[in-house]
RNA sequence: GGAGAUGUGUCCGAGCUGGUUGAAGGAGCACGAUUGGAAAUCGUGUAAACGUUUAAUAAGCGUUUCUAGGGUUCGAACCCCUACAUCUCCGCCA
C-alpha cells in the first residue's frame, strides 16, 4: 500500500507505475475518495469537538446539584447527527482502503521499463553449461531411470500437478531442504522459524497477494482461510501492526514450507515433470531492515541465493525483472534463472525482491528510528531456493552416460543413504 | 465439542458503584546529575493514527484509539450483546 500523501504528492509518479506495471487501479477515483474523506472528516470533527465540550459542561452542571436537561435536549440531535456523519466516514474510509489495495507499488527508478520479459536485463552469470559426451536427457527422464518420481500416482491421489517423490528422489527433496535451511543459518546468519501454512485473509492481504491474487490460491471457505503460495506471507506477518524496538533490527529469518499454487490460467504450459506444479516445497528469507539498508541487503540476499547453487555446482544467471515482470507489491526485483542441460534452457529458481515499506504499511510493520520516531520497516524476501527446478537442474546437470546420477559433495552429508 | 476465567500503553499492572483517565503505580528505554569508569542512586522525559495549521516529516489546535464489531446513554476502558484470542478443567483425537 502506498501513503496516501504520497500519492497525492507524486501523482504523476504513481499514474505512470500503474502503467507500467499493467495493472488498472483507478487512480482518479482514489483521489476523489480521499478529498471527500478529508471533507467528512473535518466536519465530523469539529462536531465531535462541540460535543465534547458540552458533556464537560453537563458533567460540571450535574456535580453543582444545578440542571442540565437543557444541554443533554440539544445534545440529543447532535449525537444522532455525529452517529450519520460517522457511519458516512466509515464507508468512505472502507471504500477508499479497498481502492488502496489495488494500487501496486512503485518501481525503483533504476527498474528497467518493459512490457514483457524481453525487457528484463542480464546483470550476471556464474559457471558455464556443462558439455557432455551423450545427449543430455530431460529430468522425467532421468527420475523414472532413478525411480524418483511418480507423477501419476500424485494425480490419482489428489491431481495433476502434486508431485510424489519416492525412494532417493524423496531423499534428495529432504536433503535440498536440509542443507538450504543449515546453510543459511551457519554461513549467512538467519534465524530459522518454523511457521503455519495456512493463513488468514489479513495475513494475506499484508504481503500484497490479496485482493489481486484471490483466485490463484487454494482456500477454505469455512474459516476464510488461505494455504500459503510461498512462506513470505506468514513469515513477514509475523511482525505485522508492531512496532519493533531499535535493537530489533535488522530482522534476519528463513523458514521452510511447502507452497501452494493453482496456477491459475497457466495450463499446458510448462507441464514437464517438476517444471510447474500446483504444491513444492521451499525455503525463504525475509529480512526486516532500516530503509537506508534496504538496497544494499537486496544486493548481499540475491549473493546469499547464489551461494547454495554454487554450493550445489550449478549454472546460473541472474537478471533483473522490468516493470511488467514486476510483482505487485515489488519495488525491485532480480530472479536466478538455473541451467537444465536436458531441456536447454535457463529455469526460475529464486526471485528476490525490495518491497520497500510497501508490505509493512500494510501489515503495520514498524520500527522506533535512533530519533524516536517510528517508521515503517523496508521488507525483503528471497527464495532460497525452491525445490523443484533445483532438483531439475540436479537430475540433468549430474546425469551420467549410464543414466544413473551423481550427487554433489556438498548434498552428501544430508543423505541419509549410501549412494 | 462442554464449563469457567481473562483480554488496558514497549512490558507488568490498577481502574470496571459511567463524566478533565491517554489512562494511577511499577519495569524497561532515553537524556541529565553523581563516578576515574561502571553498578547503585537521584532528576526529567517516554504512544500512535487521522484532520487542521505551517515553508516544515518543527511547535500548536482538534479528533480517534483501553482485543474487534454492534448497542444503551447527553456522555463508556467502565453497563449490555456478538465475534475473536489466551488460560484452566472435562470430552474427543493425531
Amino acid at each position: 500500500m502506498l501513503d496516501l500523501k504520497f500519492i497525492r504528492a507524486n501523482t504523476e509518479l504513481v499514474r505512470q507505475a500503474i502503467i507500467n506495471k499493467n495493472e488498472k487501479a483507478d487512480l482518479g477515483a482514489i483521489l476523489a475518495l480521499d478529498d471527500k474523506r478529508r471533507k467528512l472528516q473535518f466536519d465530523f470533527d469539529t462536531l465531535k469537538a462541540t460535543q465534547n465540550q458540552v458533556s464537560q459542561q453537563i458533567a460540571l452542571k450535574k456535580k453543582n446539584k444545578e440542571d442540565a436537561g437543557e444541554l443533554i435536549e440539544q445534545m440529543g440531535s447532535v449525537s444522532e447527527q455525529l452517529k450519520a456523519m460517522s457511519t458516512e466516514l466509515a464507508e468512505v474510509e472502507k471504500e477508499l482502503e479497498a481502492a488502496l489495495l489495488w494500487l501496486p507499488n512503485v518501481p525503483h527508478p533504476e527498474v528497467p521499463i518493459g512490457r514483457d520479459e524481453s525487457f528484463n536485463r542480464f546483470v550476471r552469470e556464474w559457471g558455464s553449461k556443462p558439455d557432455y559426451d551423450f545427449i543430455p536427457k530431460e529430468h522425467p527422464e532421468v527420475a523414472a531411470q532413478n525411480n524418483l518420481l511418480d507423477m501419476q500416482r500424485g494425480a490419482k491421489i489428489t491431481g495433476s500437478g502434486f508431485p510424489v517423490y519416492t525412494g532417493l528422489g524423496a531423499n534428495l527433496e529432504r536433503a535440498l531442504i536440509n542443507f538450504m535451511l543449515t546453510f543459511h543459518q551457519q554461513k549467512h546468519g538467519y534465524e530459522e522459524v518454523a511457521v503455519p501454512f495456512i493463513v488468514n485473509r489479513k495475513t494475506m492481504t499484508g504481503t500484497g497477494q490479496l485482493p489481486k491474487l484471490e483466485n490463484d490460491m487454494y482456500r477454505i471457505d469455512e474459516e476464510d482461510f488461505f494455504l500459503i503460495p510461498t512462506a513470505e506471507v506468514p513469515i513477514t506477518n509475523l511482525y505485522s501492526d508492531e512496532i519493533l524496538p531499535l535493537g530489533k533490527l535488522p530482522v534476519k529469518l528463513v523458514g521452510y514450507t511447502p507452497c501452494f499454487r493453482r496456477e491459475a490460467g497457466s495450463y499446458g504450459k510448462d507441464t514437464k515433470g517438476l517444471q510447474r506444479v500446483h504444491q513444492f516445497n521451499k525455503v525463504e528469507m525475509v529480512r526486516f531492515v532500516h530503509p537506508d539498508e534496504s538496497y544494499a541487503v537486496l544486493e548481499e540476499m540475491v549473493g546469499n541465493a547464489e551461494a547454495i547453487l554454487q554450493a550445489l555446482g550449478l549454472h546460473y544467471r541472474v537478471v533483473e525483472l522490468c516493470t511488467a515482470d514486476l510483482s505487485f507489491a515489488s519495488a525491485r526485483t532480480y530472479d536466478i534463472e538455473v541451467w537444465a542441460p536436458g531441456a536447454g534452457r535457463y529455469l526460475e529458481v529464486s526471485s528476490v525482491s525490495n518491497f520497500e515499506d510497501f508490505q509493512a504499511r500494510r501489515a503495520g510493520i514498524r520500527f522506533r528510528d535512533t530519533d524516536g520516531k517510528v517508521r515503517f520497516v523496508h521488507t525483503l524476501n528471497g527464495s532460497g531456493l525452491a525445490t523443484p527446478r533445483t532438483m531439475i537442474a540436479l537430475l540433468e546437470t549430474y546425469q551420467q552416460a549410464d543414466g544413473s546420477i551423481a550427487i554433489p559433495e556438498a548434498l552428501k552429508p544430508w543423505l541419509n543413504i549410501v549412494v
